[in-house]
DNA sequence: CATAATATCGAACGTTCGTTCGGTATTGTC
DNA sequence: GACAATACCGAACGAACGTTCGATATTATG
């Protein structure tokens, strides 16, 4: 999970030797690892820190010596999985040249994190607007610079092609097929990872590659007003 | 918001007279949608029976004479929305013929009936699984009948068109698409309902329009492997 | 106008909530 | 092995939770 350095409870004191500080962040991951997958039963409401306790097989006192309350724990498991997720799709843009290519590495990075960090990504989904004030914005922060990327991917893709599609509503559309999916994705029944992006790519990709010009309506045909 | 005849708490004693019962199911619309109100700006487990009793404007205990728990009210709130959405889409799909058009009209009322009653649909978006046992089940049932009749608007689509893409992720992705939006869209810059369908019914449709055949993968490009 | 049914309420119930306190084990350092 | 720092815990705190009870207004019906 790479929590590496996250320091959540200590800033007053002199911060303590190396190997005693790599113990303390280890334990502190075991505990967001099962504090994600209880808020991903329970949601984070739902979830009480006695349910946080029993997971985590800590005494409830004892969880505070780590955190100083739920809502950074929440902040910390928002904060991780994002960096974590942003870092990958940098890393794999380094070696992309196409624009084209470079919107499925996007799309194949967020799938492939989204079904091996299933739990993280869906309370980084769910629990989009749960925190308040403080940590809640900087996780809308974060997450303004993941969309920054994206739409900045279909703008390249648009002046490389010279297409013509609402950009703002594509990255939209998109981050909306991506996430939604956490409702209904069943490793039993769906494509992998690699598959399901090449799926969700396929449609999305020649959903916006249309040449450009025209109502942007297929065929003129416009929807019945509702 | 058509609560007719919902009747939350009578089933023991005689039914009351017609103007009666009227009233009452009055009163429990309003509770119902101040309800709404609570929920879509708390979430259903952040939101207290106090918030409720405040937001409506009656006593804590006043409210239980309209239901018999928190759970039901979510419940009613819930099959309402989407027997309401349900209905209103077989209606204006009665007037479509052609396999495209009809899959506009299920976006466009998709996306008018969520953008009319932002909060009672992102309740349903967001809640998706907060009900358990009964009532759990009776809108999982509820929102299967609404998943398989776009599932079969579009395999009507793929058999007119001699299309091949798969049915499942298509509708799932479509979704994705449409229920997303209820975290992003702001009406001050984003727009209304009619263009918002076109543009994503643009998307969507000439996304899963390509030509049969292939590996379903634009130009044979294949992704990295994640 | 009496009377039954409906609508509404203040107060309280028992439970669970997030958090804190004072303390004891456990560990690392010299 | 002494001593300080770290790790952990049982018990409790006050507040908030969903729900219920007993009673009183309000309304509709004969």
């Amino acid at each position: 999970m790479a929590i590496a350095a996250i320091s959540a409870k200590r800033s007053a004191t002199r911060l303590p030797t190396g190997s005693a500080a790599r113990s303390f962040d280890r334990r502190l991951g075991e505990i967001l690892r099962h504090a994600t997958d209880v808020f991903y039963e329970k949601g984070y409401e739902g979830a009480s820190m006695r349910d946080l306790s029993r997971a985590s097989g800590m005494s409830l006192a004892g969880l505070y010596h780590y955190f100083e309350s739920k809502e950074k724990l929440l902040y910390l498991i928002q904060r991780t999985t994002f960096r974590t997720i942003i870092d990958r799709v940098q890393e794999r843009l380094a070696v992309g040249k196409d624009p084209e290519e470079r919107v499925r590495i996007f799309i194949s990075n967020h799938l492939g994190y989204f079904l091996a960090n299933k739990k993280a990504m869906s309370v980084l989904s769910h629990e989009d607007d749960t925190l308040k004030n403080g940590y809640g914005q900087e996780i809308a922060a974060i997450k303004r610079e993941y969309y920054r990327i994206c739409l900045e991917l279909l703008e390249d893709l648009k002046r490389a092609k010279g297409l013509e599609f609402p950009a703002r509503i594509a990255v939209l559309s998109l981050f909306g097929m991506m996430n939604w999916f956490y409702t209904w994705h069943n490793p039993r029944v769906d494509a992998d990872a690699e598959a399901l992006s090449r799926q969700m790519g396929d449609i999305f990709l020649s959903g916006i590659t249309r040449p450009a010009g025209g109502t942007g309506n297929l065929r003129g045909r416009r929807p019945r007003k509702v």
